[in-house]
DNA sequence: GAAAGTCTCCAAAGCGCTTTGGCTGACAGT
DNA sequence: ACTGTCAGCCAAAGCGCTTTGGAGACTTTC
C-alpha cells in the first residue's frame, strides 16, 4: 500500500494525503482524520527510503564505531546502546553503526554525512583535541559529544559526568581517612575522561598539601589483566599506596586479585574506591568486600543523549550546550582509615 | 556530483554511465574506463537513498534489539558486534539497530522488512522452536541464526558452536577426574545454547553411570551476582557437588567468590570449567586460579556471520545451511582429582 | 545486396515520497 | 456588484538512481 493507491482509495490527490499526514495546516480536520483513519486501517506506512530521497531526512542516528583486530570495543558500550535503545525504540527511529578503521574514521564520517545516511550523530570516548569534533561540526549535521574533549577553540554540544568533581571526592574521602599516599589507577591518558578524573585526584591531594607524583599513577586500557599488573606494581614499591582510586569496576577486579596475591587486606591495608558505570552483571557490593564506589549510570546517559539528538533533529534544540552530570559517592566496606 | 552532472561531463547518458559502474557487460571496456576514470577523480560516489529507492538494496545489514528497563542487553554483544565490524567494514556496508520491545518484536521485524531498510538480518540467542526464525524465513528476506533453535519444522541458515559436545567434553574431563558429583551452573534455560550444554553434561555423566540431578543444575541469567548465589546454594548442600561446569566467565567470577566466602578451596575443595566467550578485558589465566575452559571466540564468529550474510545478499549462499563450530577445551589449574 | 545478428549507447519510465506553485469557491469588505 | 482574502485542494516537478525497450552502426550470413 503506497500513496498513491491510497489517495486514489480516498479520492484525493497524493498531496493533499501526504500533507494530511504529516501535519500541514492547509487541510480540513475533516479530511485529516479521514485520511489518517484510513491510513491506519489499512496499515500504511510512508516507504522510507522514498521519503529520504526527498527530504534528506533518514529517520536514524549513527555512530561510526572503530574496528579493527587491535581494537576492542569496550563493554561500556552495550550499557550505552541499551539507553540509547530505551528512547529509540519509542520514537520510531534506528540506530546505524558505521564501522570505521580505527586510524580513518574521518572517511567514514565524511561518507555518512555526504550520503545524509543520517540525522544525526554521536561520538563518545573523545580524546584531548578530539579531531572528531571539529570535523562533525564543519560537515554541519547535528550531534551530541558523550564526554567532554579539550583544547578545542569552540564550543559544542556534550553530555558528561562530573569526573573531576567525583574523582576529587573521592580522593578527599581517602585524605580525610588519613591516607597519605593515594594512588589512581587510571583509564589510558589520551581520554579526557582520565585527564578530568587526573585532576580531580590532584586538586583534592593538593588541597592537603599531598602531590600525585608518578609512582602513584597509571594510566592504562581499563581490563582485568591491566588492574591487576598495575596493583601489583603500586603495592611493590617501597613506599606503596594505602589507597587506590580505580577508573573501573573491571579493573577494579584486577586490584582485589593483586592485593589478594600480596596478601594485603582490603580495607585494613589498603583502601579502594572505584568507578561504576552500573552494569547489570557486575555489581560493586557484591565484591568480596562491597566496593565504595563513584556511580554513573551510562544507561541513563544514552537515553538522554538520544532524546537530545532527536530535540536536535527537530530543531528545537541548538548552540553549543554542555550538561555536565553531578556522581554519587556511595560508601560501602572497601574503604577505612589508613593503616598506622 | 551526480550521476546526472556525471553524464554531461562525459558527454554520455545516465544509463550508460550507471551501466558501466555497475559493471554492465553493454559498455565497451574504453568507455567503461573513461568513466570510472573521471568517477574517481570527481569523487563521484552514488546517492545510496536514490539507489535504495530505484533497486530495493539497502547496503545495510540489521539487527532486531531487544530493549526495555528490564532487558540487559549481553556483554557479549559487543564482542559479536567487533567481529561484524570487522568484515563490515571492509565492505562498505553498515549496521542498523532497531531496537525493539522486548515482547512484540515482530512489528519490529515487519517494518523493517516491509521498508526494506536492510537486505539482511541476523537472530541471536534464539530460544526453543524461537518464532522469530519462523518469521524471517516467511518476511523471505536473506537472514542467519546465531546459535541454533530447537523444535522447528524446517531447516534454516545458522553457525554455531559445539555447545553440547563443548560441555560433555569438560564434563567427561570432571568425571574422568574421579568427580562424582558435578554440578552444572547453566544460563537460562529458555536459550537453546543452554539447552544443548545441559544435553552434553547429561551425556557424559550418563556414559558413566551418573546422573545430573535438579540439585545439581542451576538455570540463571548470566551474572556475576547470580553465579555467587547459586554456587552457594549448590554448595551449602548436604551432598554438595566437587566440581562445577559454568556457562559464562562472569558467572564464574561469582563462582570463585562463593567458594572463597565459603573457605572452598579451587582446584583442591572444588574443580571448575567455564565457558570462554573470550573478551579483551577478563580473560581465564588471570583468574585467581588460572580458569580451565571452554573457548570459542564469539568475535570471530561475528566475522563469520558477516561474511555468510554477505554472500546471502550477493546470492552466493543459498538453503539452510548450518555451520558448526568444534570449541576448544583449554586445561588450566581450577581443576584436579575429586577430593577424597 | 538484403536480411539478420552484434555492439554500444540512449531516452524515458519508473521507485514513492515531498513540495512548489497554482487553482477554486466561499465569504467578507466596500 | 466587484475585488480581495483565505481555506482547502490539486497537478506536476523534483529527489538521484536503475532498468526497460529500443535505435543506430557495423558485421556477418546466405
Amino acid at each position: 500500500m503506497n500513496l498513491k493507491q491510497l489517495a486514489r482509495m480516498l479520492d484525493l490527490s497524493q498531496t493533499t494525503v501526504s500533507r494530511a499526514l504529516n501535519g500541514y495546516p492547509e487541510v480540513s480536520e475533516e479530511t485529516r482524520r479521514r485520511v489518517s483513519d484510513a491510513a491506519r486501517q489499512h496499515g500504511y506506512r510512508p516507504n522510507p527510503s522514498a521519503r529520504r530521497l526527498a527530504t534528506g531526512k533518514a529517520g536514524m542516528i549513527g555512530y561510526v564505531m572503530p574496528t579493527g583486530a587491535s581494537v576492542d570495543i569496550d563493554p561500556h558500550f552495550v550499557e550505552f546502546l541499551s539507553g540509547l535503545g530505551d528512547y529509540v525504540r519509542a520514537h520510531e527511529l534506528d540506530l546505524v553503526l558505521s564501522p570505521a578503521e580505527a586510524d580513518d574514521e574521518e572517511t567514514t564520517y565524511r561518507r555518512i554525512v555526504a550520503n545524509k545516511l543520517v540525522d544525526a550523530l554521536y561520538i563518545s570516548a573523545p580524546r584531548h583535541a578530539d579531531s572528531r569534533i571539529a570535523l562533525v561540526q564543519d560537515l554541519g549535521i547535528p550531534y551530541i559529544v558523550h564526554g567532554r574533549s579539550e583544547g578545542l577553540d569552540f564550543d559544542y554540544p556534550f553530555l558528561d559526568i562530573d569526573n573531576e568533581a567525583a574523582f576529587h571526592d573521592a580522593t578527599r574521602l581517602m585524605v580525610q581517612l588519613g591516607h597519605k599516599r593515594v594512588a589512581l589507577l587510571n583509564g589510558e591518558e589520551a581520554q579526557t575522561f582520565a585527564i578530568c578524573r587526573e585532576r580531580g585526584v590532584r586538586r583534592a591531594l593538593e588541597a592537603s598539601g599531598l602531590v600525585l607524583p608518578p609512582a602513584m599513577l597509571r594510566s592504562v586500557a581499563m581490563t582485568e589483566e591491566n588492574g591487576y599488573r598495575a596493583t601489583r606494581s603500586l603495592l611493590m614499591q617501597s613506599e606503596a599506596p594505602t589507597a587506590i582510586v580505580c577508573s573501573s569496576l573491571i579493573m577494579a577486579l584486577g586490584v582485589v586479585r593483586a592485593a589478594r596475591d600480596l596478601g594485603r587486606s582490603i580495607p585494613r591495608d589498603l583502601s579502594l574506591i572505584a568507578h561504576d558505570d552500573v552494569f547489570p552483571w557486575l555489581k560493586p557490593e557484591n565484591f568480596s568486600v562491597p566496593l565504595t564506589t563513584t556511580r554513573s549510570s551510562i544507561r541513563a546517559a544514552g537515553q538522554r543523549i538520544a532524546e537530545r539528538l532527536a530535540a536536535r533533529i527537530a530543531g528545537q534544540e541548538a548552540g553549543a550546550l554542555g550538561e555536565v552530570w553531578p556522581v554519587d559517592l556511595i560508601v560501602r566496606s572497601s574503604i577505612a582509615g589508613a593503616p598506622a
